[in-house]
DNA sequence: CGCATGATGCCTACGCATCATGCGGTGCAGTAGT
């Protein structure tokens, strides 16, 4: 396509969106789609990275097809366009009925943008579909999804590969995420099979985010801290912790303290997920008791704390979360707590489910046989999740290739735990250190760094929200009251 | 591994100590059955 003069650009953002200029980073990634070359875009949240796939489609034509994780998030992304008044989209998901998908799969050329997972492109009937469509370009919301789920969790993710190239000419790829470590960078090139791809990189560090690391003996002094803590200071914040049940744990603690705090994480029902999530948005609650199903895709600019309860077992993923602090610029914190015992209970859960070599080549021996390999996990006692991926890399790379596999994912899963623990355990600056396994430097002069430079004691200790000292519920008398309207003294 | 929960053992009624067992994260899709 021939160069786009910088005018006709700006009116299309603002024909579009009504905006009259981009925002950091956007532009060189639009560019980069329409001059037709592969591109990798890191750029944090908030920072408006679907501007990038929704614009250039005006001036290419065609239609764009968008690979994302999360129905919700889809959902969400859906939603905004047809308020922008786009109106020829479609989420190409499980929400479908058997009739509306089949309405959905007849009329693909219609649309302008269509969303769907992974596993959904996959399925064969709909990937011949999507392919023989005229695709401006393809779009990988979340690209690190590719590199932290494709290897043991979803390998749809990694099919992707196989898809892309059976293509005779494929589509310019782009890929969007918010964080990426040299591991999650080389992966989506492989995986997304990108010709030297064009390369927008977002420094990791975020230097209005101080870091502060605290050892404590064990999970008890942890409950302890955190409830003195949460209720002396503000908000909004997220609670990571390692475990559903003490999400719960810990939300009901501080419900107690009378601070508005609720749990999230998988178990729930998704009513009640997207509630606790739209209340935290608009800031009805101060506090998000989550496991790690917390956090992709929801944009609150003003989250001032991220406490971890556990350190999460990479540090990729540790610094996606605590990059969910601080959106707004504004100063916040970061807050670790590690007790020695951390490690066993991050490695177990990081390999539990992953097949050891035996159960691989058990199962590739009963694959063999013809035996369906649901039926086979079974005897070999795998989760539904670990016969999936283990079947994946049998039929990629056979019984050895595949054994060998899980021992490389072990290994290297070990490798990340390690890590976290130096990182917790050491000397020096955190912030230094912690940006040095992503092989980047600190890029803030005079900022509040971290525990071990030295952190100001009033830091955030900012008065307790007034909406707090209220007690939660009213009592019942002044409840009937409101409801008819009776002004209470 | 560490923790929480439930079962067992005591030895005849209750409550306590001890042991055994289970559980621990992330999501899609499709199907069976409300």
């Amino acid at each position: 396509m021939e160069t786009i003069s910088q005018e006709q650009l700006t009116q299309l953002l603002k024909r579009i969106t009504g905006y009259n200029s981009f925002r950091p980073g956007q532009e060189e990634v639009i560019r980069s789609v329409l001059a037709g070359r592969d591109t990798i875009a890191v750029l944090p949240t908030g920072a408006g990275k679907s501007l990038c796939y929704q614009l250039p489609v005006h001036l290419t034509g065609g239609t764009v097809l968008i690979v994302s994780p999360l129905l919700s998030l889809m959902e969400d992304q859906v939603a905004q366009l047809k308020r922008e008044g786009e109106k020829s989209v479609a989420a190409l998901n499980s929400f479908l009925t058997p009739g509306e998908k089949s309405a959905v799969l007849r009329n693909l050329h219609q649309y302008r943008f269509i969303f769907t997972s992974p596993e959904m492109l996959m399925q064969r009937h709909v990937s011949e579909r999507l392919r023989s469509l005229r695709l401006a370009y393809i779009v990988a919301d979340e690209a690190h999804c590719i590199s932290q789920w494709g290897f043991d969790f979803r390998p749809d993710y990694l099919r992707l590969r196989e898809w892309l190239a059976g293509f005779s000419e494929r589509p310019p790829v782009l890929a969007l995420t918010a964080t990426a470590s040299d591991k999650a960078i080389g992966d989506i090139e492989n995986y997304l099979m990108m010709h030297s791809p064009a390369k927008y990189i977002h420094p990791p560090d975020r230097p209005n985010v101080a870091l502060q690391i605290i050892p404590l003996k064990d999970r008890e002094e942890k409950t302890e801290w955190i409830r003195r803590e949460i209720s002396r200071a503000s908000g909004p914040g997220i609670l990571y912790v390692q475990s559903r049940k003490r999400a719960e744990m810990l939300a009901g603690l501080l419900r107690a303290d009378g601070v508005p705090a609720a749990a999230f994480h998988a178990g729930m029902e998704k009513d009640d997920r997207m509630l606790v999530q739209q209340q935290f948005l608009n800031g009805e609650l101060e506090w998000i008791c989550a496991t790690n199903a917390f956090g992709m895709g929801i944009n609150k600019p003003d989250v001032r704390r991220i406490i971890h309860d556990q350190f999460p077992p990479s540090a990729a993923q540790y610094i996606q979360e605590i990059g969910r602090a601080g959106r707004d610029g504004k100063q916040s914190l970061a807050t670790l707590l590690y007790s020695p015992s951390d490690a066993d209970a991050a490695v177990f859960i990081s390999l539990d489910e992953l097949p050891d070599p035996a159960a691989v080549r058990f199962l590739a021996e009963c694959m063999n046989n013809g035996e369906p390999p649901e039926q086979a996990g079974e005897r070999a006692g795998l989760s539904e999740t670990a016969v999936r991926v283990a079947a994946y890399w049998i039929a990629e790379e056979g019984a050895d290739g595949a054994a060998g596999r899980m021992e490389e994912l072990a290994a290297g899963k070990s490798r990340e735990i390690g890590e976290m623990i130096r990182f917790a355990e050491g000397d020096g600056c955190i912030r230094e250190r912690l940006l040095n396994l992503f092989g980047a430097r600190p890029v803030g002069t005079d900022v509040v760094c971290c525990s071990a430079c030295g952190l100001p004691a009033d830091l955030l200790a900012n008065a307790v929200p007034a909406a707090r000292n209220r007690p939660a519920l009213l009592d019942w008398q002044e409840r009937i009251d409101r409801l008819f309207g009776v002004a209470s003294s």
